[in-house]
DNA sequence: TGTACCGACCAAACCGGTTTGGATCAACAT
DNA sequence: ATGTTGATCCAAACCGGTTTGGTCGGTACA
């Protein structure tokens, strides 16, 4: 059923269909009545791969998911997409998602959505502090909308879970926990998140005066194995850090395994906090304490950011 | 850079131009080269909405993701839309996702995707074993390709991954290894894998000559409270089974905690096998024992089956 | 020498909508 | 009687490609 049977089948042009459809007031009443009562009960649904050409606007926003070798299961990203996918239909716009590792894979990715035209906007997820995706897209002046801040100096709209705030937060309840000697396995530094993270941590140190013993401070990378050595080098410290913070819950739960091989109780020798809600945190022994993301809402609010943006305000929530 | 722009450029008809670059052999070779410079070089790219409209066909399928309360982090659809979506990407066809939770949701979902014609197939993953999904699918003679086969009397491409078979070998280790009370924590009889898998466990057993005791076979929900508790009425048979076979990782966690709150140590007292291999299982104490899938290769065949039955073979792999 | 045939190119129609710029006609004002 | 205006409706152009059905000049064949 399209609009030219419609029409014929009303004795109409086309013309005054799609405008009856679309609400124009140059259509009498009875007339617009008329034809949106024909198009129900016919089921004409105009094809939106026609409006899409006459309006250039695709009705569709693009992500393109990070998924590293091993990295398949990163729940994180499906719960974000979920969220982002339910606010954008509500909309009207679809969801086309494109899966690369990062590296070059994930720009070509990229490069081929924008230039495609079948996205009018995209989602950056796993911003990187030096982030060649924000870059492309400045470059071409494609809207987007990015869950991270970079040290790219160009605005653009962003939208953070507070690391900052979150590990301030968690710092400072172990300190009123009487913790004194608290240790933080970071994340790399180029990534933009385990900076802020780290931000909030020396911040809550400092406000309670507390000095930061240059040992206490590791990095690694975003693995098991990286968080149990992590932990094994702070572990071996004398004296021993009391707590530690984990960039992320996977490292925390390498963390686990390190403090109990040294024959340690977690939660009882050392205290240890994660961060992410994985599903994994629930299944060590013990629990693993973490900072929970409100992952679905955070997806939603991108959705949200990425339809402002689209209606022109150059939100940057 | 459209195709007028571009023709006009070389001082040909648009015709030329596109049948040109399209390699019809009623355009010179020298001309079809010059065209194909001049397009490369002033980086024309065809407009694939146009080309949609024109073609009827999308260029894109779709995945309806099933993301129930609480289930947003299920690694193994991830990976599995990671693998299917390489593979089409490779024939130029885009991924569109939809996320909505199973029920009515899911089914407008799938249905707003189809009626949009945005996509030329979709992929249906989870299937469950009297799935409303592909009774529309049918219904519409829309062309898709299932994750897993269901009740349906009337005939569609599906992929399975031979959870008879799977389950049969490790019930044959198991009996190899000496077990005799082997017990199955199975799933709800309406999914069709946990069907599938019940049918591998029942078979090896019947091989070996070694009869299923009613009370070794129990159903549970997908959850690891689902696990637990049916591994503690295990746990309390006497005499008690040797080994538990669980239909997915996400019981068997469950599984182990039941095991280790009865005083008894996995491994030692009772063997735990699960299945799926998510990230999970890793980091259990003791480590789960469980059967891998290979999803992102899953995915992959999804993908080819797609494309297979999109080019006119009805491929039912 | 006429004509069949072939290679190379192109104008126009088409896909299914939306938008532009009228056309028509009745009521109303001058 | 003559514009003017407003309410309705419509033909044609447009979005950017592909496909159809030609045209045109030149060689091959009878």
């Amino acid at each position: 059923m399209d609009l030219k049977t419609l029409s014929n089948h009303l004795g109409l042009s086309k013309t005054t269909v799609s405008r009856a459809l679309n609400g124009y007031p140059d259509v009498s009443l009875a007339t617009r009545t008329r034809v949106r009562e024909a198009a129900e009960r016919l089921g004409y649904r105009p094809n939106p791969v026609a409006q899409a050409l006459q309006s250039g606007r695709a009705q569709a926003i693009g992500l393109v998911l990070p998924t590293g070798p091993g990295e398949f299961g990163d729940p994180f990203l499906l719960a974000l997409l979920t969220g982002a996918g339910k606010e954008l239909q509500a909309d009207g716009l679809d969801l086309m998602v494109s899966a690369a590792a990062p590296g070059d894979d994930e720009l070509a990715a990229l490069d081929r959505m924008i230039s495609k035209r079948r996205v009018d906007g995209v989602i950056v997820v796993r911003t990187r502090a030096d982030d060649p995706r924000i870059h492309l897209l400045l470059d071409r002046d494609f809207p987007f909308v990015a869950q991270g801040r970079t040290r790219e100096p160009r605005p653009y709209p962003f939208l953070d879970v507070d690391g900052v705030e979150a590990f301030e937060r968690a710092t400072t309840t172990l300190i009123e926990l009487g913790h004194r000697r608290i240790a933080l396995i970071g994340g790399e530094p180029h990534l933009a998140y385990a900076t802020h993270r780290r931000q909030g941590y020396e911040a809550a140190m400092a406000a309670a005066g507390l000095r930061i013993d240059p040992d206490w401070r590791v990095e690694a990378r975003q693995t098991r194995e990286a968080g149990f050595e992590a932990a094994e080098t702070l572990i071996a410290l004398r004296p021993r850090p009391t707590a530690i913070l984990c960039n992320t819950d996977t490292q925390a739960v390498g963390c686990l395994a390190a403090i109990a091989e040294a024959g340690l109780t977690a939660g009882v020798d050392v205290s240890v906090i994660g961060h992410d809600d994985l599903p994994l945190a629930s299944v060590t022994s013990p629990p693993l304490a973490t900072m929970a993301q409100p992952l679905p809402e955070l997806g939603a609010r991108l959705g949200r950011m990425m339809l402002q943006r689209l209606a022109g305000k150059p939100a940057s929530e």
